[in-house]
Order: structure tokens, then sequence, then C-alpha cells
DNA sequence: TAATTAGTTGGTTGCCACAACATACTAACC
DNA sequence: GGTTAGTATGTTGTGGCAACCAACTAATTA
């Protein structure tokens, strides 16, 4: 576990590869002369990096700027057909895959349900089968492949590929990377849901160069990916960021029991559940919702989608449960921010699609609840992702791997 | 605010140095050969490496390992006569400085009282008379000074050495470095007191090589230090750590009100206002305890000293509202401990006094109340330092710095 | 044409890796 | 006790490589 903490000069040129990469991804478009300006290197350093980057295809020449005088400079900006990217996301119930290009935009996509009380193996080879679509879609692009990244609920070994404990999938020690790169020979990186949609929302989301956010996966649970300091955060095992457990109260009678085995939780104020046990609360006690009849005319229980709906169509019951919702989940975060000073908490996860009704409470109580110096400097926003933030993070760590080491990549 | 993300050679060397020179620190005795195979580092690269540490006098050759077979081993230690350290810690209702050596050891130390009432420029002047008397015992020690750390309540600045914002002793925008580096000469560091005691423990204390934990600065608030992946965080403006306004509880009404303007806040169930509040609840009822005694025989109001020493006698009265506090304490570390999978909370700080009685129940509570996965690996313990961590830390600031920078050292 | 800015070329410096070497001991055997 | 083999430590000299620097060419505007 003893991470090299030497330099050589290999180190330096990767570094300073990597640096003018994430430059140019980050503002594009630049000309060598600003590189060399912005990182402070010598003009010829950043010409002979330059040509390197180009050689890998890693970025291109876009065009000219011959605004003010003197000679005019080349303008360079990262190349998104550096390669495509497989991304996959392990869901309770379901599994996604796309590909990507290299700026993270989508170039397929396929989405297939699974059964959670389904044994291992069926969900590996329904996953494995849908790998194999991604592949084929690959190479209808006609790109090199960068690499396979997966997201899955649970907690990880970053270094072998393992998902070592998934306690709503049932699944212990799943050897990821072996069962994924050994048929397809790819680079394989298994990656938390909530860490993975972090990275997303870092290179390609609402979180673009910040340096210290919180993304909150709200759904079942709540779950946090912690960036802090420039890069994700794990804990000593990879447990970090079980937000959601934090203690609401400070007596045990009445509190709401969490399937964690304690009571008074913040997730169970707060979680899609606790949502769905409000509106049955206000249904019992009023009558004058749309909510009943849609239950009805869809033959479905209540959901986070239909309760949605109605609030779509004027329902006050659906509207006000998600304000409290909100003002719940708000609370948590309040903590949050008191704790991490972040620039930003994104909400994001199955229950940002109601986030349009959820915001407004939220912010309000953070408001109200974090402290005034630290709480002016915050942002509370969703997620430039939704339901997919994990499976575009999937992708995005991928993409991160390559700006970190430029020469992964072959110079060709 | 765009950190240098680039390397040249001269980066090289110093990040090599740095490594070295850690190692030696937290692995002495070492041999040139060992110091080789830990880094990775070329033999000959060692050799280099280690003569340009020696002519800075930061380590030393201590003996001969002639163990076993082939040619002995020369060992080689950190030199604690390295240069020595002033710190100052800015309290609430006090001034204290230190001077260390380069591994820690008080060489020297004061305290004064400071009237928390009085203007800022009386405190100042009390300080920087207190540096001077600690100059003076820095030359009879006869080293060179590597330079001054202060640790202030409050957020600070780094890049400028300014303290931002300090609530408690209701001081703004103090330029700390420039007061202090001017009559002095000195090279000036400025941290959080909380951050400080951190880094004592980091470098001195019980979290030694750890690259994960929490500090927990216990006292008139709750305050928390956090050391993640191997270095401090402090946020987007340094206000990271709050952890004692993390909110309790979802209803408004009959919360204990917080000075923050909120109500329910953790630490207003375990700051040490509440252990004295516990106690005078409890006298109120029952009257069995030595503790209305000992107030009238020291003419004191209650205070956490006077409770300890209840307890110290057996008073069960005390006993009891520390054990009380203690259960509190942990239902936070607990949410500490989901959030952060950290591999180790430390409590500090003035009620680290009362730590023995406060263990046990904190230590209970924490298991009861966090995931099972994370707590079996987290271990809890009370800080190397008691009150003197922020102290300590302050001088350990200027180390680690050194300990980064050796080449800031001038070769002899 | 002069000024200005962009980018390249050739040479220098300084770092680490590598391999060969020198050093200093132990082990074992006569 | 003396000799030789074996082993591990630490040093020396060479080469590769990356960034720096200064001087240059290139392309444009005024």
């Amino acid at each position: 576990m003893e991470s090299k903490n030497t330099a050589d000069q290999a180190f330096v040129r990767e570094m300073n590869l990597s640096s003018v990469l994430r430059l140019i991804f980050n503002e594009a478009p630049l000309s060598r002369a600003q590189l060399a300006t912005k990182t402070g290197l010598n003009k010829s350093t950043i010409s002979s990096l330059v040509e390197d980057l180009l050689d890998r295809q890693l970025i291109h020449e876009t065009g000219i700027n011959s605004a003010g005088t003197g000679r005019p400079a080349t303008l360079i900006e990262i190349n998104p057909k550096a390669g495509c990217i497989v991304g996959v996301e392990l869901g309770v119930d379901f599994v996604a895959a796309v590909v990507t290009d290299f700026m993270g935009s989508i170039l397929w996509r396929k989405q297939v349900g699974a059964d959670p009380a389904a044994a291992q193996e069926k969900t590996l080879d329904q996953t494995l089968a849908l790998v194999q679509e991604a592949l084929v879609a690959c190479r209808d692009v006609n790109l090199p492949i960068l690499g396979l990244g997966l997201a899955t609920p649970g907690t990880v070994d970053l270094n072998d590929g393992v998902l070592i404990f998934a306690p709503n999938l049932h699944w212990h020690n799943i050897p990821l990377r072996k069962i994924f790169s050994e048929p397809t020979g790819l680079k394989v990186f298994v990656e938390n849901d909530a860490n993975a949609a972090a990275v997303a929302e870092h290179l390609f989301g609402t979180a673009r160069r910040l340096k210290d956010f919180i993304f909150v996966f709200a759904g079942i649970g709540l779950g946090g990916g912690l960036f802090l300091n420039g890069q994700l955060y794990r804990g000593k095992n990879g447990y970090a960021g079980e937000i959601g457990h934090s203690p609401f109260a400070m007596a045990d009678s009445l509190l709401t029991p969490c399937h964690c085995g304690n009571r008074g939780c913040w997730e169970t104020y707060a979680n899609q559940y606790s949502i769905i046990q409000r509106v049955h609360a206000r249904l019992e006690v009023k009558r004058s919702s749309v909510i009943p009849a849609l239950m009805a005319e869809q033959n479905a229980p209540l959901s986070i989608s239909l309760i949605k709906l109605a609030a779509d169509s004027g329902d006050q019951e659906a509207i006000d449960s998600f304000a409290e919702a909100g003002a719940a989940m708000g609370r948590g975060f309040a903590g949050l921010v008191n704790i991490f000073n972040p620039e930003k908490v994104i909400m994001g996860g199955p229950l940002s699609v109601a986030g349009d009704y959820l915001l407004p409470s939220l912010k309000q109580t953070v408001s109200k609840h974090s402290l005034p110096e630290i709480v002016q400097e915050v942002e509370v926003g969703l997620s430039a992702f939704g339901r997919d933030a994990s499976l575009i993070g999937a992708a995005a760590i991928v993409v991160d791997d390559v700006l970190a080491n430029p020469t992964l990549v072959e110079r060709r």
C-alpha cells in the first residue's frame, strides 16, 4: 500500500504533460504561448510537450487567432476523437452502459433491467453481454478504446478492482476487474457510484475546476462522493461518504428506525421511502389529491416518479411533501457544509428527478442552519446528469486516468 | 491562488530529499541501503541525497549495525539539534509559547493569562513579549531558529498568514505574519488551532504515519482538524472542520439553543458547558455529592477541572455526568466515523483532561452508532498532548514545512 | 520598415539510473 | 591463526533525459 513518493525525470515529463493537457481540457482553446504563460514553463518546453500530445492525438490544432498585433497564435483544443470509453453502471435493479468520446459525449447507450434477487452470475453475464454490445458500438465509431469504467454501489478495492461489499446487492468480494478485463482485454477501472458521479461533475458537469465539493447521491439511501483538495477522498477502506447515517437526535425512542439498525439516521428523513411515507401520511388525512387517481390509472404503487407527475400537475400534497423532504435533506446538507466548507454541494441520483421541487426548501434550510460565514460562499445545485451521473462517471474515471497519465496513450 | 502543477529537476530533487527525510523521521534508524530499498531510488541517488541532508545537519550518522553477514550498515537518524522552533498558541484567555527542538521536545515553555475583554493591541503586545523571551531561550540553546508557528482559533489565510476571523476572540483580519515576522525576522506560519493539533499528532503524537484521521478539539465548542489523504483539509475558505454544528434533531422546539443561533447542534450536548449543566441538574435532585463542598472549599464556580477532581475522589454524580457527556460526544463521533472512514479519531483540547472518564462511554456509543464495517477498523483515543496539542502543533507546523522543503535549511 | 508576438533550434545544466567498483564485515575451512 | 569465499554496504563514473536559456525564424500590424 506504500505509494511512491519519489520522482525522476519520467515523472517530471508525465506531470508536465498532464498539467498541460488538463489546462487545455479546462480552458481550451489556448495557444502554446498562453500555455507557457499559464504554466510558467518555458516556451520551448511547451512546444515539446504539445508536440508529444499531438502525436498521441489527445489534442489538435483547431485554428488561428490573428487578433491583435504580432504573429497569430495557433489554437489548440482537446481532440474529442482521442478515443472512446465504455462506461458501465451496476445498479440495484438495472445495468446500464454507454460509449462516450474523450469529452464525455454519449455516442451509444443501452440499459437493461436486472433482478436484484437473481444470482450474481446471471447479473454479471447480463453485464458482460452489454459490454460486448458496447464494444461493437466502439468498433463502429472506429476510435481506439481507452478503457472500461465500472460504477457500482458499495466499497471497492481500487488497486485490485475488486468490489469488496455492496449491501444493497448482497455481493461480497467480486473481482470485477478480472471478470471484465480478461474477456475484453481492456484496462478496467472499478469505482463506487457516488465517487464516479463526483468525477463526472468535476470533469464534465457543474463542478468543473472546483477543488472541494460534495456529491450527494440521493435514492434508497444517501451516499456521498467527497471531492476534497482536488481529489476523491475514500477513507481508510473506501467506506468514506456514508453521510446518510449521521445521527440526528439524542434520544432513541420514537425515532424512525434505519435499516442500519440505528434510529434517527439522517437518511431515514430524506431518502425516497421517506417521501413516499410522507405522501401516504398526507393522503390518510386529506383526499383532495390527484395521486390516488394516478395510482389507479397506472395500476402502480406510490413512487417518486408518480409523485413527481402529480406535482407537475399542480397537486399541492405532492408539492408539499417534496418541500418537506427538501427541508429534511437541507438539515443534513447544512451539517456537510459546516464540516467541509465546500465550494459546492451537488444533489444527484434517482431523487434528483424531483430536484426542482426539493431544491427551494433545501436551499432555504441550508441557509438557515449553516454557519453564516460558510454558507454565504457555498453553492447548492442539481447534478448536470440526473440519474446518469454515475454512468457518465464510470466513463469519466477513464478520462481522468488519461488526463493524469497521458503517456498511457501511445504515440502514433 | 493557482498552485504550480509543473515540475522541473529542482522539484525532483526537493521531492526526493523530502521523501528520504520523512522516511528517516518516521522509521529511523535506517541505513542508506534500507532507504534505497524502501524508496525504490537507486543506491547512488540515496548516497547523494543523504550527503545533502547531512550537510544541512538535518540528519546524522548515529551508529553501525553489524548484525548479520556482509558489510555493516551506517545508521542514520534525524538530528534533533537540526534547529529549534518557537510555537505560540493564542488562546481565548491565555497566551502560551514553547521552544522545541526538531523532534518536538520542549526545551522551554511559558504561559500567561490574557483578558478576553482587553484590546487586541494589548494581547498582541503580550504575545510579542512572550516571543521575545522565547528567542532568548533559543539563543541559550545555541541552535538555528527554523521558524515561528502560531496556532489561533478561527479561520486563517495561510498564504498571507492573516487571521481572518476568530469568533471567540472577536478578532477580524489580523495580519499575524506581518506582526510577528517584522520584529523578529523569522519565517512565520499561522494556522487554525485544531489543524495545528492534528499536525502535532501526525508528526509527534498518536497519529504518526496515519493518512486519514480526525482531531476533535473539545472545549467551549467542538472543532475538528481534518487530516485526509495525508494532508490537512481546510475547505474553500479555511472554515472546514466546524463539526460541532451538525444538526442533531429534526424539530426545532424544545432543543438546546446553540450560540450559532440554531438549536440542536451537536456541540450543545457535548461541550464543556453542557457537562457543567449536567452536573448542576444532578445536584438539584441529589445532594450526596462532594461537589458543593469542593466548590465552597475552593471558592470557585463549577468547572471541568473541579468536576474532574470530584470524579477522581469517586464522586458518582461527577462520574455519571462525564459518562453521559461521553455518550453524547460519541454520537457525533459516530457520524464522523461514517462520513470519513478514518483510521483514527483523536479527542483533545481542554475537555480531554477528563478523557479517562469520557472515553469508555464515548467508545461504546461510537461502536453502537457507526456502520459495523467501518467501526471495526477505527481507533478512538486521547490526544498525546492534552491541553498542549495546539501549542505543540504550532511548532509541528514549522517542522512539517522543513520536512516538506529540506532545502530551506542551508548547507553548512 | 519597425515593432510585436508566436514558435523553433541548438546548446547547457542538473537530475536520476545503471553498472562497475571499493569497502568491510561474517563464515568456514585448513 | 590465517586464508578464502561470500555477502551486503556504499561510492564513482557514464549516459540519458527533461527543462532552461538565448538566439533565432516566422507571421502579422502599424
